[in-house]
DNA sequence: GTTTATGCAAATTCTTTGCAATACT
DNA sequence: AGTATTGCAAAGAATTTGCATAAAC
């Protein structure tokens, strides 16, 4: 058990990764470590006084070049992200987790215990990268109705 | 065998499902059928020679909501659109099938006979549409690196 | 004559880039 | 000093709406 304060874990974590831990991007990560749901730009902008929406747009462009967060395109048509879980590296087969969105309360949530099922492609067909997201109504949506 | 002409099967398609044959919907309707791979309102628009963005994209409106066509995100940004397979009703474990983005082309095809194996949901959630979509090199152009 | 669809213009929204200023090593 | 990052402003691209005209029933 270390004693490494929370901010420590995080410069590391950037750091491992080749990121340089500026403030805003240790902002921005804990940020998304503390959401259990997937962003908007949009609405990382309004979680902080002040932010630049090209600033976050370029930090989350970094992250995702170095593997840090997911893109997801959830049906709302913006564009969300998401930390990527520890030790992915977002390969088809092993990583690609799926994605709920719920029609309900709007929220988009990374089901990362459920792996992508393996698919069948037609011959000559060579996948890199998959995309799957369920929409329907969220298990805490479901809950309210009872 | 009947001796209807296109143009007669394709107003008695619109008629049945509740969407009025106009002139621009048939054209559109008639493009889409054509084409193989799905198109966004940007690509339709340069198809026509006279078109309006807005009349197309309250056509594509109209067209979803009769369960004409379908959207996709193909992870390109942009909302494409597809015709639904006849007789589809777009429910989940028979209708759906997946998407393919091929990142050389830049096309993207319903793969209509590759249906979406069954998802495992945690308790409580409720699946209502499935979106998935893959991204990769398609058939054509596996062949042309040969 | 009433409802429905279309064309045009413009508002919205989100993504993306140029450039100067700032911070970091 | 020299590179990387940020802030600001604004460009781009796509979706969406308001409203007046035109078409269909």
């Amino acid at each position: 058990m270390t004693s490494m304060s929370h901010m420590e874990q995080v410069v590391k974590k950037l750091e491992s990764k080749g990121v340089r831990p500026t403030a805003m991007r240790l902002l921005t990560y804990k940020r998304l470590a503390q959401l259990e749901v997937a962003t908007s730009l949009g609405e990382l902008e309004k979680d902080f006084e002040r932010s630049e929406r090209s600033t976050l747009f370029r930090t989350m462009k970094t992250f995702e070049e170095k593997g840090i967060v997911h893109q997801i395109e959830d049906g709302t048509g913006v564009i969300k992200y998401a930390l990527c879980e520890d030790n992915c590296e977002c390969e088809v087969g092993s990583d690609l987790h799926l994605h709920f969105h719920c029609d309900s309360c709007g929220e988009t949530v990374c089901l990362t215990e459920h792996k992508i099922p393996s698919i069948n492609l037609p011959e000559g067909y060579v996948a890199e990268d998959i995309n799957l997201v369920v929409k329907g109504v969220c298990g805490k949506c479901t809950d309210d109705l009872d």
